[in-house]
DNA sequence: TATTTAATGCAACTTGAGTTGCATTAAATG
DNA sequence: CATTTAATGCAACTCAAGTTGCATTAAATA
């Protein structure tokens, strides 16, 4: 019997089971309903500017039963950090601007501009929610994964500018950079200016060679 | 009319509110109750490791009616932003090692303990809950400034032997030290492991020139 | 196209969080 | 010590979140 085929039992594992049998009935109302449950996730968060509706708005907005929404994400939070780590992977955009300095300081821009909007803050309670839910933690890792994988092309043209060694390592680079702005945001609330960026930016590029 | 005077609504700002009249019965059977709530919020997070358990719970823990909680906290976080808070201030140890460098990377060492931890844990998870709750913002500084305040000794003691600008910016300093961990925690879920430590402080360090 | 399979919609239900009114208790005040 | 005032305890209640069983609908597949 093939590992795929061990029959799970109901309910277990389903916001991950939900991904890996996702090709089962793709294109039909599941896939509709999906969509329309997603959108209307991001309409609402951006509508309200917070996360304080329940799971029967989204249903109403979405005109999707909200049992069915029970049924496939079991929990609000599931379904956000589902939502927002897709919705980040396809709005990034990535600078270029033809140094090191200034994308990361576009970048670091785009981040503040981000965690203080809406679908940002959202993201940041609800992947603070999860932190203690081990069957989330991968998703929370896409999220940034997916960051990532997007940003590399800014890091690959400085490398081949010569300006970064290859051996870097990026996620250490984006952990350092984005880390202060949760500082500032969770406890010390001082304003996210162009002044923290710089100098976020410039701590780490005066100390490239110690991120090889 | 002093403004102190001016009569508040009824369950108007509640949780603040119960800290400026803290002095008006202040050693009776109300402070027994708070430091029971108190303890018992403390326990409970110990002891299931986590914050999942409800008002009723503490209420059953610490002997004291659901109801009596409900009226003085409002909502289970308020109720757990404060207790941490306290708690956060009673329990800080501040290194004295003799050189700033190790005094820092004991603090991050700690730091990491304290945020693996499950009051560690939990002070996150709540912190990012409220982020979108403005009454609540002068708790979650509070903490903050409170470690600030404790470890301000410790950069005194640099300033003293040399090692440090006396304008140094020290809010700063512990929003890039511990940043970076909030990272790892929330997203990358890569180790706390003393290299990490090291780097953080060394990158500090190296750009103490910045900090002022 | 007919059959199979899974998701959806719906209604009824359970459960627990949070509220309110009122009596009771204890602390503060004179 | 008597009086006043506020917090507490208690019971009853409201209300919304989430669950379950079953009929319905639509997609996949043969």
């Amino acid at each position: 019997m093939n590992i795929d085929e061990v029959p799970l039992k109901a309910n277990q594992n389903k916001t991950t089971d939900n991904l890996r049998r996702s090709n089962k009935r793709p294109g039909g109302r599941s896939a509709r309903n999906r969509k329309k449950v997603f959108d209307a996730v991001v309409t609402l968060i951006l509508e309200k500017g917070n996360t304080e509706f329940t799971i029967a708005d989204i249903g109403a907005y979405a005109n999707v039963h909200p049992t069915s929404i029970y049924r496939r994400w079991e929990t609000k939070e599931k379904l956000l950090l589902e939502v927002l780590t897709e919705h980040m992977a396809n709005t990034i955009s990535i600078p270029h601007t033809g140094t090191l300095r200034s994308d990361l300081l576009a970048l670091l821009s785009e981040t503040f501009r981000f965690l203080q909007s809406p679908l940002g803050s959202a993201m940041l309670k609800v992947s603070a929610s999860q932190l203690d839910q081990p069957e989330t933690h991968s998703f929370r890792q896409q999220y940034f994964q997916s960051r990532v994988a997007h940003i590399h092309e800014l890091f690959d043209r400085a490398m081949q500018r010569g300006e970064i060694d290859p051996k870097t390592d990026i996620t250490l680079i984006l952990e350092m950079l984005t880390g202060p702005v949760y500082s500032r945001l969770l406890f010390t609330a001082r304003p996210l200016e162009e002044r923290f960026a710089e100098h976020i930016v410039d701590s780490i590029l005066r100390n490239l060679d110690s991120y090889t």
